[in-house]
RNA sequence: GCUCGUAUAGUGUAGUGGCCCAUCAUAAAGGACUCUCAUUCCUUUGACCCGGGUUCAAAUCCCGGUACGAGCACCA
C-alpha cells in the first residue's frame, strides 16, 4: 500500500469499449436515407469508424429505409451516404445493409415471436392504445390465442387490413413503469400503393412494415452486432430492445450514448427539414455552403480529418453541447496549413504602375515556412500591379517579397528592395500573372461572390490554399476560390 | 403527468475517494517570431450546479433540491 501510483495520464483518444475483445468488435451505423448526410451524423459515422479502426472490428453501414410516408427514403442518397460515409471515414464500411431488402427475415422473426406468444396482433387504434398504456391495462387483443395471431398476421399482410388498422406489438408487460416500454409497437401497416418504396425493387412489393425497434433490434443480432453507439435519444429504445432479446433469448450489445449536440452558427440539423427548404428553393441544393451537410462542408474545404478529430475530441459523453464552428475550423488549420500554397488575391483591385522598376519578374515563395514547395513567378513585363484599395490609405507600403514603393497618383515609385522603414506589408499581384476571378464567401446568410484579381496557378480543383491575408480556401476553377475560413 | 438521463473555466473535455488550491484543447487578452490580418511559440485570465450526509479524506460515493435534455409516434 506503500507504492505511489504514478500520476495518470490525461486520458486521449476515445476511452475504451466495455467487453471488447480485439478483431471481434462489430458495429454499425444506421441513418435513414431520406437525405445525404449532415454534420450530426458524422459523429455517428466517425465514432463508429474510429472505434472499428481501433479494435480491428468492423463497420456496418445500414440504412433503417422502413417508412415511406413520414420520411420516405431519397433513391439517390443510398450512393451519396456511401460516398461520403468513406470519404469521412477514410475507409469504406465493411458491410452494406439496406434494410428494405431484408423484410423476409424481419417477417421470419416476427412468425417466431408469434409462436413464442410474446408478440400479438393488436387492432385497437393508436388512441385506444394510448389509454391502456397511460392506464396501465391490458389491451383486448392481448388475449387472442396463437392461431388467431397468426390468422391476424396473415390478414395484415394480405391486405384485409389497412394503415391503422392493425400492428404487431411485443408483448412486454403493461404495469411497467417505463410507459415507453408497455408493449411497444413492432410494425405497421403502410399503403405503399399510394406512397411505394423509392426503390424500384421494393416499390409496392410489402404491406407491412418494421418499425425503428424491431428492425433494428432483430437486424443487430443477425449482423452479430457486439456495441451499439448511439444517441441518448434512443435510450429507451435500447430498453424496449432488451425486453425482446430476452423473448428470444439472445445478447444485448454493448450500448453507448451521446447527447445532443447543436452548433452555435447553425443551431440544430434536421434532413426532413432541409429536404423541404431545398425542394422550396431556399437552398442550391445538398451541397448549398449555408447548410449543414457533408456535402456542404467538403465542398468548401474542411477536410475529412479534421471532422474526424473534431468529433473524436467530443467524445461519447451525454452532455447535451452546443459547440462552435471555430474548434471545427481550428483542426482544418492544423491539417492544412502546412501544405497550403499561398495565393494572392485582390478585392476591389486597382492599377498601379510601377516606375523605376526594372526586373521583367519577380519570383517568391509559394509557402513561408517551407521550401518543398517550390516558388511563383510573378510577371512584370507590363509593369502594372493590382493592390487592394484600402491599402491604398497609405502612400508608403511595402509589396510583400518585392519591394518599398510610394504610391503617387496611380504610380508605384520604386524606393528599394530591402525594407527601409516599418512601412505595411501587402499583397498583390500584376496584370500579367493574374486573371479576373471570384470568391465565393458567405456572409449573413447569403452566398456572395466578390470579384477580385487572383493570381494566376496551376493549382488542381480542390487545393486548400491561404490566401493572403484573407483566410483560407479551395480552389474551385482556374478564376474562382470558394472560403473555408479565417 | 409518468419514465430515463446529464450537470467541471466563455465553449468543449480529462478526472471513478487521497496524485487535483483540478488536465488538455479551443476562445479571449498580452507578448515573441515572421516580408500575410497566416502558421509557430510563450504568458495571463478563467471551472468542480446548490444543500445535506458518509469518510481521517469527495469533483469523484449517498440523499434531497435546482437546471437542462430525451422518451412515452402505427418517425428514424
Amino acid at each position: 500500500m506503500l507504492q505511489q501510483r504514478e500520476k495518470q495520464a490525461r486520458r486521449t483518444g476515445l476511452p475504451e469499449l466495455a467487453n471488447a475483445e480485439k478483431g471481434k468488435v462489430v458495429l454499425r451505423f444506421a441513418p435513414n436515407p431520406n437525405g445525404p448526410l449532415s454534420f450530426g451524423h458524422a459523429r455517428g459515422i466517425i465514432i463508429n469508424g474510429e472505434y472499428a479502426k481501433e479494435y480491428d472490428g468492423e463497420l456496418i453501414l445500414r440504412f433503417d429505409d422502413t417508412d415511406t410516408s413520414k420520411k420516405p427514403p431519397l433513391v439517390k442518397a443510398y450512393d451519396l451516404i456511401q460516398q461520403e460515409a468513406e470519404w469521412l471515414l477514410g475507409f469504406s464500411p465493411h458491410r452494406i445493409i439496406i434494410a428494405s431488402d431484408r423484410i423476409a427475415e424481419y417477417y421470419s422473426h416476427v412468425e417466431l415471436m408469434l409462436e413464442g406468444g410474446f408478440g400479438y396482433v393488436c387492432k385497437c387504434s393508436a388512441e385506444q392504445f394510448r389509454e391502456y398504456r397511460v392506464g396501465m391495462t391490458d389491451c383486448p387483443c392481448r388475449s387472442y390465442s396463437t392461431v388467431d395471431n397468426l390468422e391476424f398476421w396473415q390478414d395484415m399482410l394480405d391486405g384485409t387490413y389497412q394503415p391503422g388498422d392493425a400492428v404487431v406489438r411485443v408483448r412486454t408487460d403493461m404495469t411497467l413503469r417505463n410507459p415507453a416500454l408497455r408493449d411497444w409497437p413492432a410494425l405497421r401497416i403502410q399503403d405503399t400503393e399510394a406512397n411505394p418504396h423509392p426503390r424500384a425493387t421494393v416499390g409496392s412489393k410489402y404491406r407491412v412494415w418494421p418499425l425503428l425497434d424491431f428492425q433494428s433490434a432483430i437486424e443487430d443480432h443477425l449482423q452479430g452486432v457486439t456495441h451499439i453507439i448511439r444517441g441518448k435519444d434512443l435510450m429507451d429504445s435500447t430498453r424496449k430492445q432488451k425486453l425482446l432479446y430476452e423473448h428470444f433469448g439472445w445478447d444485448y450489445p454493448e450500448t453507448m450514448y451521446w447527447g445532443r449536440v447543436k452548433v452555435h452558427e447553425w443551431g440544430g440539423f434536421s434532413t426532413s427539414q432541409m429536404r423541404k427548404d431545398i425542394e422550396a428553393g431556399l437552398f442550391e441544393g445538398w451541397s448549398d455552403p449555408r447548410l449543414p451537410t457533408i456535402a456542404s462542408l467538403s465542398g468548401s474545404g474542411i477536410q475529412a480529418s479534421a471532422l474526424r478529430n473534431f468529433w473524436t475530441e467530443l467524445g461519447v459523453t451525454q452532455k447535451d453541447i452546443a459547440v462552435p464552428l471555430a474548434t471545427l475550423y481550428s483542426h482544418n488549420i492544423k491539417i492544412i496549413d502546412d501544405d497550403a500554397p499561398r495565393i494572392a488575391f485582390i478585392r476591389d483591385p486597382v492599377a498601379l504602375t510601377l516606375v523605376g522598376v526594372n526586373e521583367s519578374f519577380v519570383e517568391i515563395p509559394t509557402h513561408p515556412n517551407t521550401s518543398n514547395l517550390g516558388t511563383r513567378k510573378i510577371d512584370l513585363q507590363n509593369s502594372v500591379v493590382f493592390v487592394e484599395r484600402e491599402d491604398l490609405q497609405h502612400h508608403k507600403l511595402r509589396l510583400k517579397e518585392f519591394g518599398d514603393f510610394d504610391i503617387k497618383d496611380n504610380q508605384a515609385h520604386f524606393v528599394a528592395k530591402e525594407r527601409t522603414d516599418k512601412r505595411k506589408i501587402i499583397h498583390w499581384t500584376s496584370k500579367d500573372s493574374s486573371v479576373d476571378a471570384s470568391l465565393q464567401r458567405v456572409i449573413d446568410g447569403e452566398i456572395c461572390l466578390l470579384k477580385g484579381k487572383l493570381e494566376e496557378h496551376q493549382l488542381p480543383s480542390n487545393t486548400p490554399v491561404q490566401i493572403e491575408r484573407i483566410g483560407y480556401g479551395i480552389i474551385a476553377a482556374h478564376d474562382k476560390i470558394i472560403f473555408t475560413h479565417d
